[in-house]
This record gives structure tokens, sequence and C-alpha cells, in this order.
DNA sequence: CGGCCATATGGACGATTGTCAATACGCGAA
DNA sequence: TTCGCGTATTGACAATCGTCCATATGGCCG
């Protein structure tokens, strides 16, 4: 059922690849990961994430980033609850504004992922 | 023209932020990152580099990748091709049959942003 | 209490995305 | 050269996304 011409007695099926069995990332895990990249998959919230990060403690009111972005109010709002439902920032209502924090912890995955194995070390079959 | 209200004289102003004058990453770097997690935010692509990162010497041929993921064959090679586009894999014709290399060090300026500064250092300002 | 200000939500709309069926292309083998 | 196989492209379509305007919500301050 995985591949069409394996129950063939032909010994020279296999040239294009050799010991091609190597094992998938879980749809499951593959989506997580997918998740948090589709959060990063916009120019404006990468600036956002950045400014959060670069702030004192992580942590910043948005009430300047609508101008200094060139976006609307509600624009910001949706990007932030993207951020905040993908868990990369947490929401604190402070007085009137509400302030955003970074949570590096939730990079951790995706950065490990980013650290491919080295071309050559060949964890698979 | 950055901020709307700073020349007005009352000192009250910035009560919400002190000192928010941090630093925007510019548009096109922040598009630049954008691109490259826009080619990761699909779990198929993630699944499709991990299995190439994980073949020998980061380098396998995609003929049994649509049985094993499930997808058709034309949706794999726009897979590939979203890769290829963004720079993460390269392309080579083995005879007849066409073998895909990740590209590690296309992932070093994503892989520095999520080193996002700790909180706390507060680079801005 | 009443009004203001920061933020969130709803509705609408154009742009982009992921998928497949059908078809075209390219290369090796017979 | 012609056939077969692996791969790429085209066209179509549903779904999602990013953006805005208009409006709602909710907390301070006067």
């Amino acid at each position: 059922m995985t591949t069409t011409q394996t129950d063939r007695s032909d010994p020279a099926v296999d040239v294009c690849c050799p010991g091609a069995e190597c094992e998938l990332l879980p749809a499951t895990d593959a989506a997580v990961l997918a998740d948090v990249f589709k959060a990063l998959a916009d120019p404006t919230r990468i600036r956002l994430l950045r400014y959060l990060a670069q702030s004192e403690a992580g942590t910043a009111c948005a009430c300047h980033l609508p101008d200094a972005l060139g976006i609307s109010q509600p624009t910001l709002s949706f990007h932030m609850r993207k951020l905040h439902d993908t868990g990369l920032v947490t929401r604190e209502q402070r007085g009137r504004w509400v302030h955003w924090t970074v949570r590096p912890e939730s990079l951790t995955g995706v950065r490990s992922f980013l650290d491919l194995p080295d071309p050559g070390a060949s964890t698979c079959c």
C-alpha cells in the first residue's frame, strides 16, 4: 500500500532512493509547529514581537504602535489576538491600557525544529 | 510624523509607556523573515523539510512522498516549489528523478530572530 | 453619573493559499 | 525514435487571511 511496485521481484526498482524508509514527523506534531510558524508568517507580527522582546522585561503597551506601524487600531488588535491565541504573548490589563509580554518559552518548539540535523548525520534509515 | 502628540507640552502624556521610543525592525527585514516563516507555515512542508534533513546528506528524492503524506503528486510539487522559491532547498535532476537538498544556511536568519533578547535585557530606549 | 479613551468585535471585501483533476514537459529505456 | 515514467504546470474552487470602517465594551477621571 505504501509503495506500488515493491512487490515486484525486480531488484533494480529502488535505484533512486537506497533505503528510503525514513520516518515522517507525525502529522499532529507538524500541525503544532505550523501553527506557531503561521503566527510568525506576517511582517507586522514580526515587528510586534521584536518590539516587545526588546522592550523592558519583554513587556510594552501597544498604544503607540498603530501610528508607528502605519496600521489601524483594529488591525493591531487583530494581530495581537493572533499572537495571543498562539501563546506567543500574554495579556495584562494595567489600568486603562493593555500591556503585552513575550513568552520566550513558546518558541522553544520551533527553535529546536530549526536546529535540523547537520547534513550527513542521517538519523534515519 | 511618527507620533501625533509628542509636540504637546503636557508632561503627563507618556504615563503609559515611559520612554517608548524603541526602534522598530525595518519593514524590509520583517518582510524577508516573514517570507521564510510563510514557507514554514504548513504542516506538509514541515514534514518535507524534516524528512529531507534527516536523510543522508540532507538529500532525498521525492518519489515516495505523495503516498507517504497522503497528498497528490501535483500538491507535492506545489510545496517543493514553494520551499525552493524561498531558498530552503535546492533542486538537482539526477537521471530521471529529482533530488532535493536542505540548505541549512537559509535558516540562519529566522533562527537568530527567534533568539529574542532575554526579558529584561532591554536593548531599546 | 456621564463622558472620554483604549481596546475589542462584527461585517465586508480583495488577495492569497492549499488542494485536486487534467494536461504538458523531459529524460531514460526499449 | 517512440514509449513510459517522474515531475511540473494550468485551471478551478473552497477556505483562510489581512485590512478597514463602524460599532461595542469596559475602565478612569472629572
